[in-house]
DNA sequence: AAAGTAGCAGACCGGTCTGTCTACTTCGAT
DNA sequence: ATCGAAGTAGACAGACCGGTCTGCTACTTT
């Protein structure tokens, strides 16, 4: 099996450990999670994590980097399914939130917890998180463009901040309410940025 | 000097290790600064931290009550200064989001890094921090309801999440343009609920 | 002057942290 | 059958954690 430095990246262990890590991560916190906690979830022993991973903070940058991806194909999954106007399509990324807020195993935004554990600038974890972010704020943008807004880029932000603050407020809360005044705050500024071009 | 109960709770010690934590806490976490580094800057001895406060936990809990506090009175100074129109009054706490965001002690809003880090139902900085954000949140529905909006409390909501947004996308960018994003959302929003009753 | 107290420095405790290392096993490919 | 890679268990290092405890100093109150 796998021998090839390309199986490593797909390992099944690599996987596990990825899956272990994202839970607890996202239970508990970061710096409160041992290595050894990770491990004994994971069922793996010390020095493969270690072969993967040179350290704690590159495997938190590990557990980013797919959760990010996960996010985005699940999000340009929901755009596609959404239908044709425009203003339903960005519509649907609130309504990703919604369900992403209920599901019971949300604790928080990753991304968000992970620049607070991790400040630095130039730390790992900081620095995935401001990527992330970045990367939301491009899709918004482009639908924003499709809505027909006279400033998108000023529209995404702002959608943003909905977007960022729900995830902040139903996890302080522990309540998905946030989610539907972030839907339609949200209506209420594409209307405003419809008719103001 | 100081014998009694009360005056230890105004000791300049007391303050010292409030604001050496503080400002630790704020640039690089709480679980990643440890007691020892805090009783450095304050210049203050071990024992003398145990006797005002029981455990780590306890003290960030009480960094955040003084924040609160302080956040408080600066908030309600702004808006007894501001215009007398309801709707300046609003948008004067918008104003304060600007510049506490482009403060260079800016690191982050202390209450959602700390439920960020203890984010058990009944770890003592989480409560703190959802404390105070009730608390903003109170103070928007009043100023939302002398603007007259036919939902104060649902646009109290909605102006929450465009500051706590602004929060985190300030610190994660380090750059304050959410803030003004953030303000002309709000105008945004404010309309809309005058004119939808 | 005497007594009490707030604060000091720093040793000390048990435990936990990340990360390294060794020796052994498992198993597939040759 | 054998060789090598991947994985395992667990000891180990060295640092650091939060928290306790013992003396000692200096000052305030009586």
């Amino acid at each position: 099996m796998s021998g090839s430095s390309a199986a490593i990246r797909t390992s099944s262990k690599r996987e596990a450990l990825l899956d272990a890590a994202e839970a607890l991560f996202a239970r508990q916190g970061y710096r409160a999670v041992g290595i050894d906690t990770v491990l004994a979830r994971a069922g793996v022993a010390k020095m493969t994590l270690y072969k993967h991973f040179a350290s704690k903070e590159e495997l938190i940058a590990a557990v980013l980097e797919r959760r990010a991806d996960a996010v985005a194909a699940t999000l340009a999954e929901r755009i596609a399914a959404a239908p044709g106007h425009p203003r339903e399509r960005l519509l649907a990324v609130f309504d990703w939130l919604e369900e992403a807020v209920r599901s019971p195993g949300f604790h928080g935004c990753l991304f968000i917890k992970a620049a607070s554990e991790y400040p630095a600038p130039d730390d790992l974890p900081r620095q995935a998180a401001l990527a992330f972010k970045e990367g939301c704020r491009q899709l918004l943008e482009g639908l924003s463009r499709d809505v027909g807004a006279g400033d998108p880029q000023g529209l995404a932000r702002q959608l943003q901040l909905l977007l960022e603050g729900t995830l902040v407020m139903a996890f302080l809360q522990r309540n998905p309410r946030a989610a539907s005044d972030a839907r339609q705050a949200a209506m209420a500024l594409l209307e405003a940025a419809e008719t103001t071009p």
